[in-house]
DNA sequence: ACTTTTTTCTCCTATTGGTTGTATTTTAAT
DNA sequence: ATTAAAATACAACCAATAGGAGAAAAAAGT
């Protein structure tokens, strides 16, 4: 249902595949009917990372393979993953995403009378904004 | 309560912080309560792998971080905040103390013209900097 | 063909993820 | 020293769903 579930699920029914494993004989491994390992597999049921982890375990793999990182250059906005997530965000105020910007940068600055310049011009800043 | 949700839970912890963001304004990115946050926080509660991926985009970090495996006997001498960050940073504590500063003076500013001139002025100087 | 195993699909309910509320404590700003 | 914002804690509540039990197709042996 919730598309990370669904490629979770792939990845777990390949791995498992891959070793000859039943669903039955996963389900047991990690303590669970095997009815509900379909439903892991198939992506129908929010797994919870403790669950993700016993998989991985009973696969003999690290947690990492099941989250493939997109490559580096694609924007991320862009992500039809990202893009129809249900609900919420993205009306999200974008001073907080400025800010983020603005961090990164400060964090790179290495000279230090540099950063403490710029904390006193932001301070003189908002002093004259919310001073009227 | 799973041993895993605890490290997780801490992780998530240390990245919010180190992005200066309140448990409510990261409840707000993933649409839910506060003290829902505050469950993952503390581990008392099982993510779900969905979670966790809309928590991870939020603070703008792979999934896989969450699942680094970090030796028992290694004391976190180095800022845990600023580990998470790609790319090369400077790691001194200073400057993420620094970055808090700036990033709640900068969230007080509400012209938003005001706002975009000082991230471009940011990056001029990161870029004169690192020039060299 | 014919068991036997494996996978799929449909109901059902026990669990818990998630909310709301309140109250206390810490931290930070003025 | 005061005030305000953020964090921690706990309790009660409900809707969503994780997970199980059963029947039944598909696959795979034999």
């Amino acid at each position: 249902m919730t598309n990370i579930d669904k490629a979770i699920g792939l990845k777990i029914k390949e791995i498992r595949k891959g070793w000859g494993l039943s669903q039955i004989e996963l389900a047991e491994r990690i303590g669970v009917s095997f009815q509900q390992v379909q439903k892991y597999e198939k992506g129908t049921t929010r797994m919870s990372v403790f669950r993700l982890q016993q998989i991985a375990e009973a696969l003999e793999v690290p947690v990492s393979v099941f989250f493939i990182e997109q490559k580096a250059g694609t924007p991320q906005v862009a992500d039809p993953q990202i893009t129809y997530m249900e609900g919420e965000s993205e009306s999200l105020p974008s001073v907080n995403k400025e800010g983020f910007v603005l961090l990164k940068l400060f964090r790179r600055i290495k000279n230090k009378k540099t950063r403490e310049g710029l904390i006193r011009l932001l301070r003189g800043i908002v002093e004259i904004e919310e001073k009227k």
